[in-house]
DNA sequence: AAAAAAC
């Protein structure tokens, strides 16, 4: 099977051998004749299946005929974050070459001038996340009474994150003689009914091949203390370990503030690191992937933002800093490796108290991973001698920050062996760019809570109900309060 | 328990 059998335009077909693809993988060669057909598809499949492909090509043929209207956009494709949405951006920039398309991508924390400038131009495509789509439409911006084609990505993402809502509303703003194509990793129920109401006499695409049964990764499990300072340097122990090995890495945390705080631990110890997280200014977002993708950071701190779907063919190692507490989110984040043929390792940091979790990632995937050193009956053991292995430190302080006040009251440079085993160029401008790395959220809530209650405090009673004065009624206290 | 997404 070749692309020229699918029924692709010579236009898609030339931007697709140059490319560099001969061969439609499976998802590709089930969905694209139904979608140019203008059939509605149900594709059943994981990132790093070509799916993304397996929608933009059909799409980019079917555009050829006709052109867009001011405010109406031709085409909708809805996407979970803000990288995916511009990842599919990408994808029909390179695909689309041979094409004139005014293509536009609604996405928060960026301004709204520019995208508004394009609608009003006339999308032919129109890529968004569903928060930014529905403020340009209340704004009066956008009109989807012109949406041809329809395409829900990630379903089972937009599920997780609560976004089901909003797109039921989207989609009954869209005419219903449009054509869906609609793609999800797996089919809960709710999608399934999702489904139900949104397609129409859908082709069904599935392509089972979860990540976890990929052959190309291997997996690890490491021993770990589980004091932030333990972790840490173990994480720089094993980085290290793997020597030439490790090109480049995705790291994952399971908190914004754990991938800030690991990121400048990183950073001081003269890695070369960058960090994501949906607290970030989208600039540093971006260019954080950006410099990640084009190999000038080798490393990546990063939440469950960069778990799914972004595709990044050339990394070579995932490792689970902290372990996912969900065990779908094990599933991909490794997936982030081992991907276009290529083989990728995934290590997953183990600490006392992560057994439960490591059992259910287990079963999920349907095997025990292998374990790098020692194995859970040591980790118990190994824990009890969990006390910094430095002297003259204020005993009780918080651990936390000592680690990153070492270094930077001291500044040494790396000894002679990290420097042979950590990747050079140390001095980049991603450390500089780690001020405009915002507090997590919580930090700035709880920032604010402190300040607010402090002002409180010099007030009145917390709780007391306003406009009594000190006559308050007995029955309007709070309980417990004296 | 947390992450993501709108000003």
């Amino acid at each position: 099977m070749t692309f020229a059998e699918l029924g692709l335009s010579p236009k898609v077909l030339s931007a697709v051998t140059d490319a560099g693809y001969t061969t439609p993988t499976p998802i590709q060669a089930g969905a694209i004749p139904h979608a140019i057909e203008g059939k509605d598809v149900l594709g059943i499949a994981q990132t790093g299946t070509g799916k993304t492909a397996s929608f933009v090509l059909p799409m980019l043929t079917r555009l050829e005929r006709g052109r867009a209207r001011a405010r109406m956009p031709r085409t909708l494709i809805l996407e979970p974050t803000r990288e995916l949405a511009a990842q599919v951006e990408e994808n029909f920039i390179k695909y689309g070459k041979n094409h004139r398309l005014n293509i536009a991508l609604l996405i928060g924390g960026v301004s709204f001038d520019e995208q508004e400038k394009k609608l009003e131009r006339g999308a032919d495509v129109l890529i968004a996340t569903p928060g930014r789509l529905l403020d340009h439409f209340e704004r009066g911006k956008l009109l989807l009474t012109g949406v041809d084609i329809f395409v829900i990505d990630e379903a089972d993402r937009m599920l997780d994150m609560g976004f089901i809502p909003d797109i039921e509303r989207i989609c009954k703003l869209i005419p219903f003689t449009r054509q869906t194509l609609f793609f999800s990793a797996t089919m809960p129920p709710e999608i399934t009914k999702l489904t139900q109401q949104f397609l129409q006499a859908p082709v069904r695409v599935e392509v089972a091949k979860p990540a976890s049964t990929n052959i190309n990764i291997t997996q690890k499990l490491v021993k770990t203390g589980s004091k932030p300072w333990a972790k840490r340097a173990r994480l720089r122990e094993l980085i290290r370990g793997e020597g030439d090995q490790l090109k480049n890495a995705i790291i994952f945390c399971n908190r914004k503030s754990e991938v800030a705080t690991l990121f400048r631990s990183l950073a001081r110890h003269e890695f070369d690191a960058g960090a994501l997280h949906g607290d970030m200014d989208q600039r540093a977002r971006m260019m954080m992937l950006d410099n990640f993708r084009k190999g000038k950071l080798s490393l990546l701190v990063a939440s469950d933002v960069a778990a799914r779907g972004l595709d990044i063919p050339d990394v070579s190692h995932v490792i689970n800093y902290d372990i996912p507490t969900h065990a779908d989110d094990y599933v991909h984040r490794i997936g982030r490796t081992g991907r276009a043929g290529r083989s990728g390792k995934a290590f997953t940091l183990v600490a006392k108290g992560d057994a439960k979790y490591l059992d259910s990632i287990e079963k999920l995937i349907g095997e025990d991973v292998e374990w790098l050193d020692g194995d859970l009956s040591t980790l118990e053991a190994e824990d009890q001698g969990d006390e910094k292995p430095q002297r003259g430190k204020k005993a009780g302080g918080k651990s936390t920050s000592e680690d990153s006040r070492n270094t930077r009251t001291r500044k040494r440079k790396p000894s002679a062996s990290s420097e042979a085993d950590t990747p050079q160029e140390a001095k980049t401008p991603e450390v500089a760019a780690e001020e405009k790395i915002e507090k997590p959220r919580e930090e700035r809530k709880s920032a604010i809570k402190a300040s607010n209650s402090k002002s409180r405090a010099r007030n009145r009673d917390d709780d007391a109900p306003i406009g009594f004065g000190d006559n308050i009624p007995d029955f309007m206290k709070v309980p417990g309060k004296v």
